[in-house]
DNA sequence: CCATAAACATGACCTCCGTCATGTTTTTTG
DNA sequence: CAAAAAACATGACGGAGGTCATGTTTATGG
């Protein structure tokens, strides 16, 4: 079963699709993270969500019929992802129930966290999506420290207006807001959450 | 394998689930228009989706794990729901990869649906996300006519703000101009999309 | 380690849109 | 059909956040 699984490395520039690319794979994030975004014609983009070790992309409807990838996915630094042909993969989930039912699993999981994403980006105001954003990665992927949660991946002000659907300027601002309140502390390379509590309650109003 | 579904009425007013209620039911939409919103505690509320006759709804994570519904689903006007106990639903997919197959496919384009929202809500103006939606209404649910494409259900313009995350002053007034450009006409009972090209056009500018 | 670029920071200005207030039209209901 | 209640409409005002400009700090590569 796992034999039809084909391991690819990608680094910092690369596409491991872009918008509009034919699907002819089903995906696994292996090392590293990945990004999946949506792009304007314009230049503005908008990042749907960051993929971590373990997470699977396209096993979603465009991988089944002829369709073309609704967005962009590209790695965050150096990323290794495993990929297995479209064909094999759909003969894999009629032969393998239980593998199908964690698709689904995964496939809910990942609507309902799209679905309270649309939430936030339609009744929040800016700095309590920011707040959300923090206190989700805090929770996901922070490494607990002495001080406070340290976040494992860079992560510019530009990244984090992306996720909350705003500009950098604004993300800045509000970020240097959060750093007097003793909110947060560091930029890109060394990010920490210090107070997730208080982070919360902002998000949540 | 139809034997264990059982059909349910609604009327206005009544709620299928609410946020929170625990997940026991696997539904599928069989007559009439459900909608799917979230809340905040201060009164504001956000609509997911609009789910018309045929869709599945809860099939997805919170339906096998005991957590909690993550959002409400409410009637517009009378519908029929057709469930199916969890576990039930569970050993059917278990049984018979098809219908594992369908229910991934659908997810998935849940899963599309939800993510180009988010995108939408993040890059867009309030004018944009609206021609989006009566767009999208019109090409998915509409009724053709003479005089343009006739929208089969009732919808105010709280209903679109809802949808759009908007305040129904501000949906008011992008219609009123709306009306004005002869690109829809009509109110909540009797909405005609006049121009979906331009509308199209104004969307993705 | 220096040079160049990327990231971070802050101010000025303006626009979109939320809020509140008030009035008209349409729909519902007893 | 009249009364009450939704829904629609429009104006005035203010604030959140986008845009542009300019400067500083931090990272990166030869």
């Amino acid at each position: 079963m796992l034999g039809e699984l084909f391991e690819t490395r990608y680094g910092k520039g690369d596409f491991i699709f872009r918008e509009g690319d034919p699907t002819e794979y089903f995906h696994i994030v292996k090392e590293g993270t990945v990004k999946c975004i949506k792009s304007t014609p314009d230049g503005k983009e908008c990042t749907l969500k960051m993929l971590m070790p373990g997470d699977l992309f396209c096993c979603d409807a465009a991988t089944f019929d002829g369709a073309s990838h609704p967005g962009t996915a590209q790695p965050m630094g150096n990323v290794s992802i495993l990929r297995m042909r479209k064909h094999a993969y759909f003969e894999m989930l009629k032969r393998n129930p239980d593998a199908a039912i964690e698709v689904i699993r995964h496939l809910g999981n990942r609507l309902n966290e799209a679905q309270e994403k649309a939430k936030i980006l339609a009744l929040d105001r800016a700095d309590q999506r920011l707040a959300s954003l923090l206190v989700d990665l805090a929770t996901r992927n922070g490494c607990p420290q002495n001080d406070g949660i340290r976040l494992p991946m860079r992560l510019t002000r530009q990244d984090m207006a992306n996720m909350v659907g705003a500009t950098t300027e604004t993300v800045i601002r509000i970020m240097s807001r959060f750093k007097r309140a003793r909110l947060v502390s560091g930029t890109a390379n060394r990010l920490v959450i210090l107070d997730v509590s208080r982070l919360k309650n902002l998000a949540s109003r």
